[in-house]
DNA sequence: GTAATAGTGTCTATCAGACACTATGGT
DNA sequence: ACCATAGTGTCTGATAGACACTATTAC
């Protein structure tokens, strides 16, 4: 269009690029609640920002990373240990306003990772702590759009749950199925009829039942696996359709 | 980590930053078919894939363009001549190999625009062209990874139009249900139940009658339009589940 | 009248939700 | 025996799909 600097549109050199960076919204059950993982920002004069949490995140490293989800990886590595668990991108952000050290546009990325025992595990990273999700938010007051990005991820997520299987890799391996009833139950924030359930499970093949049981105080339960770990599950219909 | 340069993690100025560009899938109804405008890449010898087709988009302008939508529907203008159409971001790809130039990363958008009578209108752009869309592809070859953007948002737009009521921008403002149907029809590419669809439309509180009909050679049809133009509807079930 | 599309009514199979019931372990 | 949780059976209301039917215009 404008013809002052007509190489600036042709020689990427001469292109001015906005600061590009990837953010992973960590989900875990911990508790019986949905938690987030986050993590401090630090606390140099020249970072904006400073000592408030923060989701996980930074920016692309050119030569370490080969996409952006090696970046996503890279970044959920560092701050979990954990190597691969269920990851799926939300979508990017991006202006002029929400960095001020310029226009930056972010990748944001969701993890699920298994609901541990200990509140304390899975942190290997010592700036990283889990938060609570109550109603979209969380308490503490997040850097950047932060906030905006993990209302996203956690209605991203609650939308998905409704009609696929993604609460399995909230569980172990091995689980009961009111095991995962209650993953459902803890990340729709409602609970789910114990009959109706079941039989969407088995209906969709989502999982098979393995040759244990888990014992306790009461009748032993049947253990169950995902029939296909790498396959996210579709179910038909979603679980409760609101009545408008 | 590495303590080599330890303030290219600090300065911005310093740290490698990918291209970063927008690219927006535009689609349309013509002739009974779903179509997606492509516009040819310039014929100069520094560009990549020179007279091939591609999706319309290119890089971000940090002076003009506020934040990634907004150069979204800046694209969409100079392309299109249209101003604000359904628009909606289906993702973001980057990685070091897309883009001969170097790292790149791309945000997509896709938007529906009304189905205009001649095929030949509402494309002032004279380098961009409507492509009819044959399972999930076009008969073109397209410039970089184009191709996957392209599957990816015919993928999601089919998804959402199960359960939504996308295919109403995809139409004027005035409509028969008719019409409507029709261009459910077209995008999930199968036939819907007449009774069923009028029944869903108005439980949904989707569309109002105005106090017009459309006449023809046969009986006149009632015209409507969206209840709420700005907003987007979901059904509460998708329209025919699959059994698996 | 006929052709053609608009629009409605009825039946049925399916399935979610409610709820009660049975089963099986520990104590 | 009793408790607690696992797991099943049955009924009902909502609704999608099939399909036949009626309605209204131009010719």
């Amino acid at each position: 269009m404008e013809m002052t600097q007509p190489l600036a549109s042709f020689d990427p050199h001469v292109i001015e690029r906005p600061l590009t960076t990837v953010d992973v919204v960590i989900f875990t059950v911990l508790e019986q609640r949905l938690h987030v993982l986050l993590v401090l920002r630090p606390d140099t004069p020249e970072e904006p920002f400073k000592g408030m949490r923060a989701l996980p995140g930074g920016f692309v490293d050119m030569q370490k990373d080969d996409d952006l989800e090696g970046c996503a990886r890279r970044k959920l590595q560092q701050k979990t240990g954990v190597r691969s668990p269920y990851l799926e991108q939300v979508g990017s952000w991006g202006g002029i306003k929400r960095d001020p050290r310029g226009w930056s546009a972010t990748h944001v990325y969701f993890a699920l990772l298994p609901a541990t025992e200990s509140p304390e595990d899975g942190t290997p990273s010592s700036d990283a702590k889990w938060f609570p999700i109550e109603n979209q938010r969380v308490s503490v007051k997040l850097a950047f759009d932060h906030a905006k990005l993990l209302e996203a991820a956690i209605q991203r997520l609650r939308n998905k749950v409704e009609y696929t299987s993604l609460p399995a890799y909230l569980l172990p391996e091995e689980f009961t199925l009111s095991d995962l009833q209650h993953m459902y139950e803890v990340v729709l924030e409602r609970s789910i009829e114990k009959s109706a359930f079941r039989t969407r499970v088995f209906a969709a093949n989502l999982v098979e039942p393995i040759d244990k049981v888990r014992a306790g105080p009461n009748r032993p339960a049947q253990l169950y696996r995902l029939s296909q770990p790498k396959e996210i599950v579709y179910f038909p219909r979603t679980f409760s359709p609101r009545k408008i």
